[in-house]
DNA sequence: CAAAAAGGTCACAAGGTCAC
DNA sequence: GTGACCTTGTGACCTTTTTG
């Protein structure tokens, strides 16, 4: 099974690893547009033109094909989401290699059906439920720090976090795909897109595990600290800490952190952000200052379930109390923001991750574009209703897309998605 | 950043929910193009480019209208039959999805291959033969509870029942049709079906109200007469007739009507029906005789509330007991409708007379399919427990989309309802 | 011819296998 | 337990046939 002796004729069986190893890998270079104009000219006829076209295309640049192209390592310019390793197609809906993709196979219903034996009635949603209990229902050893890093070479030595990251990037058994792509989906752009994407879900993935070691006790708040909690506490009226956690379900909880810890931790993917957004010539000035908006903070806590304080030690006039961002007229904002979490919740299940960073992107872009001018302003934006009218009607257009990613077999949403972040590129 | 401006146009800035739609289909019609491509020359620029972008594509995305996402997915409006995706046409006696269509070829010739080099001689009709056997003809794991529920997600995963399905909404290799429609069809595609529907409605309506003025009082009956109440007394096993008032509801009360009466009513109904559903070579000749079969009768009697009786001055051997209408077997599926009316009234409040027309005419239409060659059988169908379980599903799956239809605004279930009925025209 | 459906093709993922 | 490779079902798109 030779996989490259480069001869014209005899491609019957080979053309399926050939050339979507180099049709994904052409769109970089310029050779790819004429060929297509080509087979586009030659369209009008209706003998088999096209497929002798595409494999001449594909043969045309063929040879500068490198070697680790496997069949089964296809996409070459899409990483695995879990490992980072080539990824051989939408697994179980997410980009993943072969190895992950088995992975999650096995351990899922080695899990499903742990639970299904011991059915106790207690078990809340499923994917939390399944990811918590990994350990506990397969005979893998427990993982103590629970945020190991999962790489090419790290991914079989702790089974565990690798599981837990593939419920985070959206796998799910239920969400398998069948069938050849659309065409869109072959667009070749969109590989850059999921190494975008990817990216992202990594920063925020990580970020995630690396806050869970600055969480504040909520019971080791005194009064003072207590006045200085910014979200949700405030706005979900509810001036005793006590009920906080009871609010809003698993998106509201009593994960305190300081806002120190919170810029340190967030200013990296922040930045990140800032300049795929921003125009170049307004980037932010990384070294300069380590601060990060006070709504944008807020609006992360908002959507990722964390209760923001105010540093008490922090001795700098910062203090929410003197700022002038006007947390009542925002209130409404706010609102809507959590009504919109709280949607995402309901309708997506180990999805909402994805779908909560989509949401956050969404509305640091659109501060950035309402107030770019002010991007030194250390409170970025105060947007109008109208204007989270505007957010609200591009995330409602996202959810939609994102349902009918749920129920097509297709993964074109991901696709438009990723699409739409591409374009602050 | 500058991954948008290719030259082949219309991938420029439709890149959102949009471009689904039109660019797996670029070259198919040139006529809707035009708008998008002037639309985006102008789109170079960054600022605020996100949202006008957003809102172009969602406006952009209804001013098609009807355009489709692609040219097999024509019909938006109307669902696939089997896996509620958007049909592309009418395959094989059904409006079906690509998928499906292909599904059911496959499949269909697959176990019509196996019956014939295993030719067993006790086959009875096609399609029913091939419906039950089909994991055995086939090399398709067993399905255990043999009553999945076929949507998008889950039609690849219960191969069985979905070929059921495909049975059930009346697919099958010898309903092929070819060539163009009519025009005039074409058009007056959805009124034909609204008025259907409609004349439909008002049949049944002036039927309850007519047979009103002959029920048949519970106490006026003799025992003899008592003895061939056919339903719901003996199905219900309330054999005195003084309970069955109280058995469901509303459902089935004491309106006891004499099956000459009923057949009376409901005979131009039934012929209307009939000629519909049957092909017009073998329909009903409607002025021989003025007879329903029994099972139709019973299940109309079973769906809309009456008591049937054989009319005990009527000399012929129709006899109940005389015949081959075996009740006893047939228990369960009178049960299986029983159970499945309740459910009807406790859903739907005001609507519950559309839907008890919908199932009647879906328990019809079923009757004939399976059997149409014995279309002058007085008794005219035998179905067993499978085929009730497809007509249930199928009419769970009705259900839904017709609880769909009532919280959306668009009229698609009844289309694709009419459209079942319009396709025996 | 155009339109519509039947039939074909082959990319794609799910699941299995078998060395390790 | 892991992962490279394989088999098989599936489906988007394409081609051919049939009919108005
Ligand atoms: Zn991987
Ligand atoms: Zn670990
Ligand atoms: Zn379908
Ligand atoms: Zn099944």
């Amino acid at each position: 099974m030779g996989a490259q002796p480069h001869l014209p004729g005899p491609h019957s069986h080979m053309n399926e690893a050939a050339n979507v190893c180099e049709a994904s890998k052409g769109g970089k270079r310029a050779g790819v547009k004429p060929s297509s104009s080509a087979a586009h000219s030659s369209q009008v006829h209706k003998s088999k033109r096209l497929k002798s076209d595409l494999l001449e295309a594909s043969l045309g640049y063929e040879q500068t094909g490198p070697a680790n192209c496997s069949k089964y390592k296809r996409y070459d310019e899409f990483k695995c989401w879990v490992c980072g390793d080539q990824s051989s197609g939408n697994h179980y809906g997410a980009l993943t290699c072969e190895a992950c993709k088995l992975f999650f196979r096995r351990h899922s219903s080695a899990i499903m059906s742990a639970n299904s034996s011991s059915s106790s009635p207690t078990s809340s949603s499923s994917s939390a439920s399944s990811s918590s209990n990994f350990a506990a229902t397969s005979n893998i050893s427990h993982c103590i720090q629970r945020n190991c890093q999962i790489t090419l070479q790290t991914r079989s030595s702790c089974p565990e976090c690798r599981y837990r990251k593939c419920i985070a990037v959206g796998m799910g058994l239920n969400r398998t795909t069948f069938g050849r792509h659309t065409s869109i989906q072959k667009s070749k752009y969109n590989a850059k897109c999921n190494d975008l994407f990817a990216e992202i879900m990594k920063l925020f993935v990580g970020l995630k595990e690396n806050l869970a070691n600055k969480l504040i006790n909520l019971n080791d708040l005194n009064l003072f600290q207590l006045s200085n909690l910014v979200i949700p506490v405030k706005v979900l009226a509810n001036p005793a800490g006590s009920s906080i956690s009871s609010g809003h379900g698993s998106s509201v909880n009593n994960m305190i952190v300081n806002r120190h810890d919170l810029e340190a931790h967030l200013f990296r993917f922040y930045s990140d952000v800032v300049d795929l957004m921003a125009p170049p010539k307004q980037s932010l000035s990384s070294e300069r200052v380590r601060k990060i908006p006070i709504n944008i903070l807020i609006t992360f806590c908002l959507i990722f379930g964390y209760n923001l304080i105010n540093d008490p030690s922090d001795s700098s006039a910062k203090s929410l109390a003197k700022s002038n961002f006007n947390l009542s007229t925002n209130n409404f904002q706010l609102k809507q923001i959590l009504k919109q979490i709280k949607q995402i919740e309901q309708q997506f299940d180990t999805f909402a991750i994805r779908i909560k960073i989509i949401y956050f992107l969404l509305i640091m872009y659109t501060s950035f574009s309402m107030c770019s001018d002010q991007l030194d302003d250390y409170f970025l934006f105060a947007i109008n209703n109208d204007e989270v009218n505007d957010i609200q009607r591009t995330f409602l257009d996202l959810l939609n897309s994102e349902l009918d990613f749920q129920k097509n077999t297709v993964a074109s949403t991901r696709v438009s998605l990723l699409l739409k972040l591409d374009q602050f590129i």
